[in-house]
DNA sequence: TCGAGCGACTAGAGCGCTCTAGTATCGACA
DNA sequence: TGTCGATACTAGAGCGCTCTAGTCGCTCGA
């Protein structure tokens, strides 16, 4: 089941049948309603791979992203992306990491379908071998702020996230407030920065701790631990690296006894579905999908559609959701 | 960059380079090597969609495989799957579903690219849906026991895995279990079909209770409510759909004053990550992601390499993973 | 010495599209 | 009436591979 099949069952050429799936002009409104019902009755869809390699000599108009299959944020980013895409009429190729699969390999493979540009979520490559990547294609990283020569990024600030998140703690009357930080991960080196500045802003009404955290539960789960063996006072408030960090934390601390809120408040980042749920009601910092994946194509689009040469940062606000989890502190 | 400037670089001609590439018989070693070397000098990688469309002619050996994207155990399949696709010398392409993007149109994409068969995890789609598919192409439903014309199904015995759950914890001395179930959720029936003849074969030393559950720990979180308002003697075990829910479950019991293991053990179901992490600590039963993903590909390659017209259902067997979530009820 | 057989390599016709450079038709306008 | 400009449509040359059907030496046995 081809073109062919399609013309010849709706009498007109295979170059017209292009056009009308294309829908790019020069097809009259009822010749067009006739291929497709052609098509229809054939139960013909066109073949996207001939359709790429036909439009090699021209645009491609296809990008490929890669992101972590397990990672629930980067569903939600995707959606973020799909929903720009369409409007911009890009196609989307996906590439994912999971752990038998390198985000290298993945890299190689959107390159392998000669894709116009790369969207990297949360991408874990060395700065270095990012910039030889963006020497031969536009590259965007999203969540992670790089400096590579040549990438683009596009990302929350993630630094006035952590303001936020300090800033709301602060309001409630909390003094003592931890990070769990997300050591060397996407964005981890700069909600790091924006926790340390907003409690420099606090001066004398804040006390800062630091304690090693990460991007799963896991981490959030020996964070808490470190937590429950501080000295008292212990900080009364937590500003996790992000929500899947700060449900661990939760997790464990509770299990020690400590009820949250009223012993201690805990924020995350991200908003992933679970912290809205009832039963955990994360209060959060939430990153804007919708405009991290519009910005990511607007990007793209300025590349290679506008003929932009310059390396750009987008960074797109984030915004705190309160819920459950955090309260005054107790006197 | 194209083969052909590859065959330029090396002195031979463009279907050697091609040769080379597909791992083919009938190129001299020292010849091989000498492409290979020049396809290093000028960083050449095949372009696969112009190799896809070569092959049309022939097989394209490519299958497509459509996953849930924020779905950690889809990630765990999806690694069985690679695994067992290369050796097979199969090419997986992915689709992805999320929000936005329905498990329909996921579909679609894949048929677009023509892939020679159709893995789908967990799948939604109704079973005339699926036979219309399985029709075109062989499809394979994953983690899914469904009935519908031409489709195999590969899947974890999840009544057997039921069954291990409500043995284990009958063993320790639980006769009042509860089962989360799925609902209408891919092997959801199966799972309390498992419960309930377990339960049966306990006969006076067992007394069940269902409650509804499902995928995520929001509805496991459900569940805890509806256990908590359960009349005294409450049940003093609990398996889960999955583990997922059993965590969702847990949390929120353990919010109202009772403790896991002592005051409810807890079974989940799959052995995602999370569930090894040392806080959490979930007995589970685990699903053999690379049996799995292995026999989904034999699947295909019995369907399309042997030709094997008949259609299968392949069931791997469970494993119970003991750990913390379980122990003897108090007396 | 000859031809069969084999291994190494190549020519060239696809694969199913896209898209440029046309042709045909027709209405408008001078 | 002739011509101009649209609009509607088509021919055909790619896109970068794959793979069949060869060709071209070489060795080897008779």
């Amino acid at each position: 089941m081809t073109m062919q099949d399609v013309a010849a069952h709706a009498g007109v050429s295979r170059a017209l049948v292009s056009i009308v799936f294309r829908e790019a002009p020069g097809a009259a409104a009822a010749t067009r309603e006739r291929v497709l019902q052609a098509a229809r009755e054939l139960d013909y869809q066109p073949d996207s791979r001939a359709s790429r390699l036909g439009r090699a000599r021209t645009r491609t108009r296809s990008l490929g992203v890669v992101f972590g299959v397990g990672h629930d944020f980067h569903g939600d980013v995707l959606d973020g992306i799909y929903a720009a895409a369409g409007p911009a009429d890009y196609e989307v190729l996906l590439s994912g990491v999971t752990r038998q699969r390198t985000e290298r390999v993945a890299v190689r493979a959107l390159l392998a379908e000669r894709c116009e540009a790369l969207l990297l979520l949360g991408s874990d490559l060395a700065p270095r071998e990012l910039a030889r990547l963006a020497a031969a294609v536009p590259v965007v990283s999203l969540l992670r702020p790089v400096r590579a020569a040549g990438v683009d990024v596009v990302r929350t600030h993630d630094a006035k996230g952590l303001a936020q998140a300090v800033g709301y703690v602060a309001d409630l009357g909390h003094t003592r407030i931890a990070h769990l930080d997300g050591g060397g991960v996407a964005g981890g080196a700069e909600r790091r920065r924006g926790f340390r500045d907003a409690m420099r802003r606090l001066g004398s009404r804040g006390a800062a701790t630091m304690l090693p955290g990460g991007l799963t539960e896991v981490e959030g789960a020996t964070a808490a631990e470190a937590f429950l063996a501080l000295p008292e006072p212990r900080p009364t408030a937590v500003a996790a690296f992000n929500d899947r960090c700060a449900l661990g934390f939760i997790d464990v601390v509770r299990r020690h006894g400590l009820r949250v809120p009223q012993d201690v408040s805990v924020v995350g980042f991200d908003d992933i579905e679970q912290a809205g749920y009832g039963h955990l009601s994360l209060t959060t910092i939430r990153q804007d999908v919708e405009r991290l994946g519009q910005a990511a194509i607007e990007r793209v689009a300025a590349r290679l559609d506008a003929g932009d040469p310059e390396v750009r940062e987008v960074v797109i606000e984030p915004r705190l959701v309160p819920r459950g989890s955090t309260a005054p502190p107790r006197r």
